[in-house]
DNA sequence: ACGTTCGTCTACCAGGTGGTAGACACAGGC
DNA sequence: GCCTGTGTCTACCACCTGGTAGACGAACGT
């Protein structure tokens, strides 16, 4: 099976050529022959691995969501038990590669222009851990160690903010900030301040 | 003159089916027919008023940045003195048309993915307000009246929170929040309450 | 040695895209 | 009555899109 040495190389570069331009340009505004230009290969190459652009999309989707799952996961796990460290730890470790690769949370907020079927997928597989963060963080209000507030609901904004503010460089240019790595490092700080405060008792 | 009854009328109507098709699915997404079939007219038509998609394009922004500089420097007027509070009516005046017409806020997110020509002709025009904003929100924290924060930074979050949470409906879906009159009441109620515990002192 | 499978390619196609050319209806000015 | 300008249309084009068909080489199992 030597002949295999670039088995899933070739997949994996396209898949991650395709979170890049699915999650910069958007999915309708690239075409396969964009994606096969970057990997350099021809888009016969693409069709092969993937039987469509729908199914290459589905197959981006998941691996977003399985990446930035296991970022997650881990930060929650290494972080202690105290509800705002540990939003605190969530917040940084997902800044982390949205700024490494912007196109990452662009491809989640990309969802909801895609049809249904695909948010609908995407929706289903995040559905566990989200039931699971309600879960805690209604109970961490109860203790009244974060503000009370509608579990589901904060969620949704925190997620809005992160991913709002690292995928929009837009907003950022128009306030004038500099995107340098210090301005960056001071970004994530002042996000993290901005959650945490929102989220504090 | 009594021919250009319809003038402006078949204009206009082009436009608000484009910020919403364009908002919606995005601007490569949406083609020229999709817009002239919701506005019951010929694609020609289009490309009468408006010489090209790009042209068009940049009209529809032009009149949603317009829209919105609108409806907020009405909020900032009618509301008291109080930082706080006139953060609040911006947040609630811009959440009824974002909920009205989600395409709205929509294509504001959408310019991230556009060409830098267009982003930044937007970003310019909204530039003076944000720095007005700045300055007063600096202002605002000098005297202890919000929590001490970059003024800059804290805008473009404030708008990543609001924005994020109007344009995404799969966020909300994904915490199964009910999309009903009463659901939405409350969550811009929460949506207040969030940003304001995180930016009050 | 040889057929088979795997990965990649070139060639091609039907349909949709933005955009052009030009005809038509209709109103107003002279 | 005729010319001119305005708004809309149909017809058309060059190009790009996602996707198919099939050839080709290289490594494999036997």
């Amino acid at each position: 099976m030597t002949a295999m040495t670039r088995r899933g190389n070739t997949r994996a570069a396209i898949l991650e050529a395709s979170v890049d331009l699915f999650g910069s340009r958007g999915f309708a505004a690239t075409s396969l022959d964009d994606i096969a230009g970057r990997v350099g290969v021809a888009k016969q190459t693409l069709l092969y691995w993937f039987p469509s652009k729908d199914e290459l999309l589905d197959a981006v989707l998941e691996q977003t969501a399985l990446e930035l799952a296991t970022v997650i996961e881990a930060a929650v796990r290494s972080a202690p038990d105290d509800p705002l460290a540990r939003i605190e730890a969530v917040v940084k470790a997902v800044f982390r590669p949205a700024v490494r690769r912007p196109a990452l949370l662009g491809l989640v907020r990309e969802v909801s222009r895609l049809s249904p079927p695909h948010a609908e997928r995407l929706t289903r597989q995040v559905q566990p851990f989200v039931r699971r963060a309600i879960d805690y963080l209604g109970e961490q209000m109860d203790l009244g160690r974060l503000r009370r507030a509608d579990p589901g609901l904060v969620i949704a904004l925190a997620y809005a903010t992160v991913t709002g503010i690292a995928t929009e460089p837009e907003a950022l240019r128009a306030v004038e900030w500099p995107v340098t790595a210090s301005g960056l490092r001071r970004l994530r700080d002042e996000l993290v301040a901005f959650v945490l405060a929102a989220l504090r008792p």
